[in-house]
DNA sequence: CAAACTAGAATATGATCAAATTTATTTTTG
DNA sequence: CAAAAATAAATTTGATCATATTCTAGTTTG
């Protein structure tokens, strides 16, 4: 006899990844701020063992890097990583989205317009928190729906090493100034159009990195 | 005072990670093959901890999954990832090589060709291992050349996905049938010519997926 | 100014406990 | 009775923690 779905004991340091992975993600933790072991276990109430291979694998993806000792730090991007971020951005996005095209059904679109409404809800609100996971959101369904996962792998590294700068980007210049491209992307979606919902997700991805950039420039 | 060596201190955790990096990297452990942390910690000498770190960074990465309850091991390509990874291949490599090509001095072009006949050296000796490792280490170089760091770290990743399977097909038809388009792109890059370069490696990097996928279909 | 000291953080070990797989044993059933 | 199924014991492996050791950086002191 098998136990069932019943059960499905998350270990420790798989809590404290997803923990640690959100407040990198959602800026939380800032660029340029350390992370150490001590400090972690105290604040997530964990065992070092956990936290140690939290650490791990989000610095395996880029998400910390080892600064040169034993410090652990969110990585700063420079205008160069923007660049090359930027340049693999625009090319998995839109081919993720192709594949999300052909796949997607009614109510696929449907809930992807709810996630959109509630993104436009926290802009309007200001909340920049909201604004953040409603947006990971949006593009995280659309990676699942494409069902490609060595895409969907490295879109997520991706994401992890442009969230953060993000929110300091909101930080600086609130919500308000932040346009999206994903009413066109889901009209083009919900008419099978791949190649114009291709179109509008780059230059979702594009304006989303000129702003960092931008806002990385006078600062 | 330190006594003894002036040596850089690579902790064991480092240790372990690079040598379970190589041994997924060229094969030595195969697609499929399961991997225990009891396991390592007796065939590396290393304890729990270090171990345990390692796993962590590979599975990060995609190089080693979790099947399910808490078996790891090192994943199987389906047609479709090789797909997917042909897609990513395909945009990075040339990418890279364009980089590589406006950095690249004359001397680091000759350290290319070194590499290359090493290459072609073990293709003619029929050893897989050597041929393995040369073939990695000239793209590696390459990476370096572009100074390209996120892209250097998603053409790793994607190399630790594709390498395993790599080692299975020149096990199957040897090392004689393999042909590369390092001649053309090195020539290329000492004439200056990115986008000759680009499309070399192209080729390079389809023909390598290719010989996995015909390989994958008659087994 | 530099050597010695010190505090704190990271690394690493091995023990312990829990979960899962394998093997052995018993029970059921055709 | 033998084959299959179910159950139980044994073994392996993973998860976690407490503890010891090693480094690093900062401070003191000669």
């Amino acid at each position: 006899m098998k136990n069932e779905s019943s059960h499905l004991k998350v270990p420790a340091h798989e809590l404290v990844y997803q923990n640690l992975r959100e407040r990198i993600l959602f800026g939380e933790i800032a660029p340029g701020q350390a992370v150490t072991i001590k400090g972690l276990t105290k604040k997530l109430h964990a065992g070092m063992t956990p936290v140690r291979e939290a650490i791990r694998r989000l610095s395996a993806a880029g998400a910390l890097t080892f600064q040169g000792n034993r410090r652990v730090i969110v990585p700063v991007l420079s205008e160069q990583n923007l660049t090359e971020l930027n340049f693999l951005r625009e090319k998995l996005e839109p081919k993720l989205i192709m594949l999300a095209t052909k796949r997607a059904t009614p109510a696929d679109i449907e809930g992807l317009r709810g996630i959109d409404h509630e993104l436009d809800s926290a802009i309007t609100r200001g909340d920049i928190n909201a604004y953040l996971r409603q947006n990971y959101q949006f593009h995280k369904t659309l990676y699942k729906l494409a069902d490609a996962p060595i895409l969907e792998q490295i879109a997520d590294i991706l994401w992890l090493l442009y969230g953060p700068s993000l929110r300091v980007v909101c930080g600086r210049i609130g919500t308000l100034n932040l346009t999206d491209q994903h009413k066109e992307t889901l009209n083009a979606m919900s008419e099978g159009d791949g190649q114009r919902a291709a179109d509008a997700i780059r230059a979702d991805v594009t304006q989303g990195i000129d702003q960092i950039r931008h806002s990385m420039l006078n600062s």
